[in-house]
RNA sequence: GCGCCUGUAGCUCAGUGGAUAGAGCAUCAGCCUCCGGAGCUGAGGGCCACAGGUUCAAAUCCUGUCAGGCGCACCA
């Protein structure tokens, strides 16, 4: 698994010692235990620690601190990776790695690019990622924000991390509240259309979208020509309406820089009769019963609370119904998993899916359902309420254009699904290192501006190849390499969690470190006024008269070393937020 | 009542069973002759909700209690 040279490097020797251990007779390994690489927690213990000694105390029936120093002891043979091996108790095993090895992860990163991170930890595994799936009903709001930065950026991830994934958006177009909507918008039609005792559906959608709806519906059957419009509204409300909100939620979601590789039709379901050949395959395998009139599923044999209807007494399918017929498909069409994000008000329904799943002869967590938790939307510290009934809410479309995408994203993205969110439109639109999405673009300009400055006093940013790495020799230019070679083993982890939530961090800590060091080190020779040449051209001064903030000296194989460092950490920053789908700009 | 999620610094939150629990904000004290101050440095601040248990090792796993959020339809 690829997951950068250097712990590529040390994986590979702590393997081959506990190999050369066992046939010498030094461990018996009767299993060879996962090996993970830590890193410590104080940076003067070692770069990397392994507590293989510790898990393997057990198994061995020997003190960790005897096993650690056995390995150890072994490890030590091997200079070309590592410098020093401590043993500490009660059997930490710290790693030191040979310098030369930190260098060539900006060799790595510079003959990768953007694919530096990339992995094949998914074996290209087919991955179904259906998110938003917001009813067409009305526009969207904050939650469907969050689960749609959250499904592109896991989509990304898994991507980068060797799996192949499809998006897909399921698109409740049958049903109730279909019918609602078309209701509501039919009444909302005949008001405009001097009709003033119509009733309006109880329970029907409210909201100013609604009455927009309504005239261009019939602004729609005018431009048709139909005269009279009345008769033809039903079938345009029914026909049309969700179709416009469908619409605007495709270009709500464009303007948020998604892309779903398919977009599927409930309504297909029904249409194709396939909801009904899904009930006749479950009727056959013995999963559903007739009772009170109605049809059920027994979802109870695989751990549901209880039996669920799939069919009402009146004749109509319920919504689980379409939903399993659904699901199947999806299950027929070979993915080796299915990921579902849900609102957290879902929760109920999972353990009815997977039991759906079950039902089909598929193992249950053949389908994955990440719920994300509650949006709460703050302006001023104030809690800004959200009621779709009175048709009081945000949308999603408001916030992007106030705050903008990438702030709208970083900051969906800076909490676990798990947690609840408050999302601050004021703190969203600062400008300042308050302001996460800012901070971490901001380190990317700013290399970027350096380079232009660099370029403008015709310094090159030399490849790795001619660089003379013996010059970055202070704790701060290799805390930043060290950084940097942690980030393909944090994409993994990451996409195997599906928390891309940990690569926000991850990235502020990076830019952060970026930022110390850009203050802390001079990179460029500084210039003098009086280098200025008459056409204002800069000039740079000579080499020797560079110096850095903390009295050292800059030569230009420091500058050219520097600038190599930057570029990398440019391109880690540029990786990162591109699989959280946020841009990486050159200027701000 | 049952189920899911959450409880970590004053606030908002990170923290894949490992060492002395971290970050941002807020507070206080500092840093621009120079490559972008949209930046940097430092200080204070913690019975990791509580109680048991498992483990060589628990904020992390298990059980219970308390508190908050969200669900418990022949709606979607």
């Amino acid at each position: 698994m690829p997951v950068g040279v250097v712990r590529e490097a040390v994986l590979s020797t702590l393997r081959e010692v506990l190999e050369d251990a066992r046939a010498a007779g030094d461990l018996k390994l009767t299993t060879l235990p996962a090996l993970v690489l830590d890193v410590p927690k104080n940076n003067t213990w070692g770069d990397l620690a392994t507590t293989v000694a510790m898990n393997l105390s057990a198994s061995e029936r020997r003190a960790p601190r005897e096993i650690a120093e056995i390995i150890a002891g072994r490890l030590r043979a091997h200079s070309d990776v590592l410098e020093r091996i401590d043993v500490a108790p009660p059997g930490y095993i710290n790693l030191t790695i040979k310098r030369d090895l930190w260098f060539q992860v900006l060799a790595e990163i510079e003959a990768q690019g953007e694919r530096y991170g990339r992995s094949t930890l998914g074996l290209g595994k087919r991955v179904l990622l259906e998110f938003v799936s917001a009813n067409p009903t009305g526009p969207l709001h904050m939650g469907h924000g969050r689960g749609a930065a959250l499904g592109g950026a896991l989509a990304n991830l898994l991507l980068a991390t060797g799996y192949e994934v499809t998006t897909e958006y399921y698109i409740n177009d049958a049903g109730r509240q279909m019918k609602l909507l078309a209701e509501s918008v039919e009444a909302c039609c005949r008001k405009l259309l001097g009709q003033p005792d119509v009733e309006f559906p109880e329970d029907g959608y409210r909201g100013a979208y609604v009455e927009e709806l309504a005239q261009k519906l019939i602004a729609k059957a005018e431009a048709e020509k139909r005269d009279p419009v009345l008769p033809h509204l039903e079938r345009l409300c029914t026909e049309e309406a969700y179709r416009l909100l469908l619409d605007e939620i495709k270009s709500d979601l464009q303007g948020f820089g998604l892309h779903f590789d398919t977009w599927f039709s409930e309504r297909g379901l029904f249409e194709t009769g396939a909801v009904d050949r899904t009930l006749e395959v479950l009727k056959a395998k013995g999963h559903l019963f007739e009772q009170d009139g109605a049809l059920w599923f027994r979802s109870t044999v695989f751990g549901d609370d209880k039996d669920r209807v799939v069919r009402k007494q009146d004749g109509e399918f319920t919504y689980l119904a379409s939903d399993i017929a659904y699901h199947q498909d999806k299950l027929g069409r070979g993915y080796d998993l299915l990921i579902n994000i849900w609102g957290a008000d879902h929760h109920g329904y999972i353990l009815r899916m997977q039991a759906a799943v079950e039902a089909f002869g598929y193992p249950k967590d053949r389908l994955k359902v990440i719920l994300v938790q509650i949006v709460n939307l703050l302006r001023g510290g104030q809690r800004v309420t959200m009621s779709k009934r009175a048709g009081e809410m945000v949308t999603l479309r408001e916030v992007v254009e106030e705050v903008g995408a990438d702030a709208a994203k970083f900051i969906f993205l800076t909490r676990r699904a798990d947690s609840q969110l408050d999302f601050d439109l004021d703190l969203a639109k600062q400008q300042s290192a308050e302001n996460p999405v800012y901070y971490v673009q901001y380190a990317h300009a700013r290399v970027a501006s350096l380079f232009r400055v660099a370029a403008e006093r015709g310094i090159a940013v030399p490849s790795t190849g001619s660089v003379d790495w013996t010059v970055l020799n202070s704790p701060d230019d290799l805390d930043l390499i060290k950084s940097l070679s942690e980030y393909p083993a944090l994409l993994e982890a990451s996409a195997q969690a599906m928390e891309p939530h940990r690569l926000t961090y991850y990235l502020q800590d990076l830019a952060a470190r970026l930022h110390a060091y850009y203050y802390k080190h001079r990179i460029l020779p500084p210039v003098l006024e009086r280098e200025l040449d008459s056409q204002d051209h800069l000039k740079p001064v000579a080499p020797e008269a560079g110096q850095g903030r903390k009295g050292e000296t800059l030569t230009p194989a420091l500058t050219a070393a520097r600038l190599c460092l930057f570029r990398s950490v440019q391109t880690v920053i540029r990786n990162g937020l591109g699989i959280l789908g946020v841009t990486a700009p050159e200027r701000m």
